[in-house]
DNA sequence: CGCGATTTTGATCAATGTCAAAGGTGGTGG
DNA sequence: CCACCACCTTTGACATTGATCAAAATCGCG
């Protein structure tokens, strides 16, 4: 396949190349990589030679505390681009895995630069999709930091049923999909699984979800938009910046 | 004062420019400004036009959620970049506030862009600045999610210590001085102030801490890195990128 | 059918929040 | 130089959220 046909080319660092300008992508592709679930694709403390453009799929970035605690720090949908860093050659600070089976496209991290310098439309791009993280990193910190567990709940579901809706076209009804398990969850909310669980019963209870996290419906978006505060509205523009 | 005499140049989008190249940031000059203390610079819901780069003084970004509960979601020292978002024609997502009085070098929106097109180098600096706070970012995530507060606000007091040392050459003996109160290391932390003050009692009998917020003293940094898994490795290195 | 991974539930506990009031401290105007 | 005031810090009593420990109940799957 070639990029000229990649279906998250609007989302990615090539969004400003045109078709014709494609080809210093392609110049460094190592080939496309497909991994399963529960995979790593990069592992804290250890320096990866790539970064990767996520083809297809679902993967979390979590950080593993001294005590073993996890904190998941972003869930990355078809679009993403994972394994940037200040410093290129640093070790991670973060570990990548695979929620589902995922198809990655990855760059030599040298391509990387070479790619800025021939193209520098793509470092502007760069920054603005790394700020655009910021962003939500910031929002996941303001939630963990000052919501009841409900809300961030609330908050998280809500952004993840957005994001999903925009990045694949499934944009039918109020029901998603969600491969994620209740401890997932919890340690992107810094709750405990149990405590999800009760969370999660009440607000079925009170008829604002249904179902389970395999397939589940937010019965009343607004309600708990609004209960909860959301920012849905976290964009780059077309033109890079401006 | 001239680009060439700046004080925080090699921490600044401008570091991958030559003494001779400085004039085209020179030409976006809106003059330096100088603000008191407890002033904002930019306000969420705003649309600015404008980015700084801060000369001087202590800047913090917070955001007011709905109910009027704020989260402090990074410090900003001498160096740091402010203002810079994936579309920079929409409102901030949250505020900058001078902790001090602060000195800034102004920026139009539109000469960032002017000046990413002509030193293409300053965009992948750029980015470089914005994965550095977005590991910040993270690092925080991690802390309010998933420490104690103790944890946290050893963590957060460890970290302020060495970017102050680092930023300013204020490199001696184990204090140093913070422009905050304890509302806003609760504020930043998840917390709330009264628990801090315990907690920071607690600290202080322990014989870890001594003094207050204004001049305190990490008596045990050792101690308290360890009991804290505190990492102080976040930076760019100089080529940038590579 | 049987097994490992989730989800669910109960009982209990610890950490942190809430409310309220009493000291401190520095700055300002008289 | 003092009195007063706004803002912090400190402390107490008590409430609550969410954590912990432990065990069933389910679910997906080979």
């Amino acid at each position: 396949l070639t990029c000229a046909a990649c279906g998250v080319r609007g989302q990615t660092v090539c969004a400003p190349l045109g078709i014709a300008e494609l080809d210093i992508v392609e110049s460094f592709r190592v080939g496309s990589r497909k991994l399963g679930a529960h995979t790593d694709i990069f592992s804290q403390g250890e320096v990866g030679s790539e970064v990767y453009t996520i083809l297809g799929g679902w993967v979390m970035l979590y950080t593993l505390l001294e005590d073993g605690r996890r904190q998941i720090v972003d869930f990355c949908l078809p679009g993403a681009f994972i394994g940037f860093q200040p410093d290129l050659d640093a070790p991670s600070k973060h570990t990548a895995e695979a929620l589902t089976p995922v198809e990655l496209y990855p760059l030599p991290k040298r391509g990387l630069l070479s790619m800025f310098a021939q193209h520098p439309e793509m470092a502007v791009r760069m920054a603005c999709i790394v700020a655009r993280d910021q962003v939500f990193a910031y929002q996941h910190l303001a939630s963990v930091g000052r919501r009841t567990a409900r809300g961030r709940i609330a908050n998280l579901l809500l952004e993840l049923f957005v994001r999903v809706r925009q990045s694949s076209l499934e944009a039918s009804g109020d029901s998603i999909h969600l491969p994620l398990t209740q401890e997932h969850l919890a340690d992107a909310l810094g709750l405990t699984s149990v405590h999800v669980n009760r969370t999660l019963r009440v607000m079925r209870e009170d008829g604002v979800l249904a179902g389970n996290l395999g397939a589940f419906s937010i019965l009343n978006p607004d309600r708990l938009a609004e209960e909860t505060g959301f920012d849905a509205d976290v964009s780059i523009p077309r033109g890079p910046a401006g």
